[in-house]
DNA sequence: AAAAAAC
């Protein structure tokens, strides 16, 4: 573990300033390339794409089978819709800087349509917010000095819905900026610190946003820290630590806004250290993931504890399949549905393409010769689980890739931090991950995505790949593909050619497995995975070094009564703790 | 259809 910190850290390898210099000249050439493509593209008129944009944004549901037939048929450019969107979501706190020297790139429309009662009329400017709805001056201050200069479509259609306290569901593309349509008119509705107004009985939390993972939570806080700028709010990324300072209840009703994950949250409830029966706004962001199986209890429970009669929701994600839309609706008062784009469909600037790579054991070679030769870093590489992540990483390092960083959350929340930090510091030239970081993430350098494991559904793929072309920069996604990954194949193809890239003919003429087929499928490979899937390569360096961290492991164990604490690195065992 | 993430 050491080994592998020290590696791939190496700091004599990292030439900081090349680097930036090689990634200033891939900003140049590429945002010229995206102009170009983007005037060519546009005034032609692309008939074709357009129909079918808006066959699916009227039609509502179920998009995706209607758009398979033609996907096969009229292959290749023919699809590339629009191109859409972008904006400047931008992120974090400390890359305000990389935000003004990368500047604007092109900004191109999405069409939006709009289904509900009474849908308030979009607006092209922040300024004419403020015409309209008044919102605090400091507000669009802050908004103008975190680089947002014009509202993207989901900006400038959900912030007026939001701003007239409507409930909403947004769909719009990844990288796309719908953090700041909904911390726009929140932070706008908040009002005076609940810290300040002690005689109104009223006040307390008022504002709740639910994201998947941590770092996510985390992201949306720099955001939402950046806008509250110059006022007085307390925002709460919520955490074992700060949950723990809400026994006292003075602090509890001191709290603003809440950023949180939703168990954290139901922790609290539970332990009756929290009250949201004064929320006014709740906002789940990745929704379709926040109102799956595993979150959907969690979620209902804090939706129940925030009581107040005008609670205003609403739920964002890149994506909603049908069955999330459904329970989102439920959910909702009078909603009204925005979509931008193409529900479930990627942003067209992101060029993507499938790797054959027969089996599991081919894919390490094959990623090995890919990072051989140029590549743009920082690169973010999807595995299927955690000790698989751990164990790629450790290959890629053993092998000279220079820094390799890995994030999964199976390690502490410190090394968590610490690599998300590398991350948007550009220290990171590979980054090996999990489905953490498959949401909402936005690391704006990120130019290339590696799917070395097949992602397990439509959706995730959509928001893995999403990880690049962000804010309308240009992206690259690859995606590996073994023979057990055969079933799932073509549904991905489909969503390739959807979003203007092309595809082998020879997958397209798959045929689509039966049901029953995939089921069987999907047995195999599940019998497989428990086999051989947990480690990537295991090669001799691997094994040797594991055995001996597993005597040093031991050797520590017998010692630790005396020496306790002392131990260099006691995060090593936690994060290696599956190489038995 | 299935793992990851949430604590």
């Amino acid at each position: 573990m050491e080994a592998f910190h020290l590696l791939s850290r190496g700091g004599a390898k990292f030439d900081k300033s090349k680097f930036k210099s090689d990634v200033n000249l891939f900003n140049g050439k590429k945002s010229k390339a995206a102009n170009a493509s983007t005037s060519a593209r546009a005034p032609e008129g692309e008939l074709p794409p357009e129909l079918d944009f808006f066959k699916y944004a009227q039609g509502g549901q179920g998009k995706r089978k209607a758009s398979e037939p033609n996907g096969g048929a009229d292959a290749k450019g023919k699809k590339r819709r629009v191109e859409e969107d972008e904006d400047t979501e931008d992120e974090d706190a400390d890359e305000a800087e990389q935000a003004a020297e990368e500047d604007d790139p092109p900004m191109p429309r999405h069409r939006v349509t709009t289904k509900g009662n009474n849908v308030p009329e979009h607006v092209e400017t922040f300024e004419a917010l403020r015409e309209r709805y008044n919102i605090p001056s400091r507000l669009l201050q802050n908004i103008a000095q975190s680089g947002y200069k014009r509202p993207t479509g989901i900006q400038s259609h959900g912030i007026p819905i939001l701003l007239e306290h409507r409930d909403l569901a947004a769909i719009s593309p990844t990288g796309t900026g719908k953090t700041l349509s909904y911390l726009l008119p929140v932070m706008s509705a908040l009002g005076a610190p609940a810290a300040s107004s002690k005689s109104n009985p009223g006040s307390g939390v008022r504002a709740l946003i639910l994201a998947p993972t941590r770092e996510l939570a985390h992201q949306i806080h720099n955001e939402c820290l950046k806008l509250a700028q110059g006022r007085k709010w307390k925002i709460v990324l919520f955490s074992k630590a700060t949950a723990a300072t809400l026994a006292d209840k003075k602090v509890r009703e001191k709290i603003d806004l809440i950023i949180s994950t939703p168990l954290r949250l139901v922790a609290s409830l539970q332990a009756g250290n929290l009250e949201l029966n004064n929320v006014r706004h709740i906002v789940l962001d990745e929704a379709d993931r926040m109102l799956d199986a595993e979150f959907l209890e969690q979620v209902q429970e804090v939706i129940a504890a925030c009581t107040h009669p005008e609670v205003q929701k609403a739920v964002f994600s890149a994506t909603l399949p049908a069955n999330a839309e459904k329970v989102a609706m439920s959910m909702l008062r009078d909603p009204i549905r925005v979509v931008v784009g193409l529900k479930d469909t990627p942003l067209p600037l992101i060029a993507q393409s499938l790797t054959y790579v027969a089996d599991d054991q081919s894919k390490l070679p094959t990623l090995l010769q890919y990072l051989s030769q140029p590549y743009n870093p920082p690169v973010l590489i999807f595995v299927s689980s955690q000790p698989r992540a751990t164990s790629l990483a450790e290959e890629l390092v053993i092998s000279g890739v220079p820094n390799v960083d890995c994030l999964h959350a199976g390690m502490t929340m410190k090394e968590r931090e610490d690599a998300v930090s590398r991350m948007r510091r550009g220290e990171s030239w590979v980054m090996v991950s999990t489905e953490v970081m498959a949401r909402g993430m936005d690391f704006k350098g990120v130019r290339e995505v590696i799917n070395y494991d097949f992602p397990q559904s439509v959706q995730s793929y959509i928001h893995r790949i999403g990880r690049t072309g962000r804010a309308g920069r240009e992206g690259k996604a690859i995606t590996y593909f073994t023979n057990e990954d055969a079933p799932f194949l073509k549904t991905i193809a489909n969503v390739l050619l959807q979003s203007g890239s092309t595809v082998p003919e020879w997958i397209l003429k798959l045929p689509k497995p039966s049901k029953m087929k995939r089921r069987e499928m999907g047995k195999v490979k599940r019998a497989e995975a428990v086999n051989n899937a947990r480690r990537i390569g295991r090669s001799d360096a691997i094994k040797k070094r594991d055995m001996v961290a597993a005597s040093k492991r031991r050797k520590a164990k017998e010692t630790q009564s005396k020496t306790d604490g002392a131990t260099s690195s006691p995060h090593a065992d936690g994060a290696d703790g599956e190489s038995a």
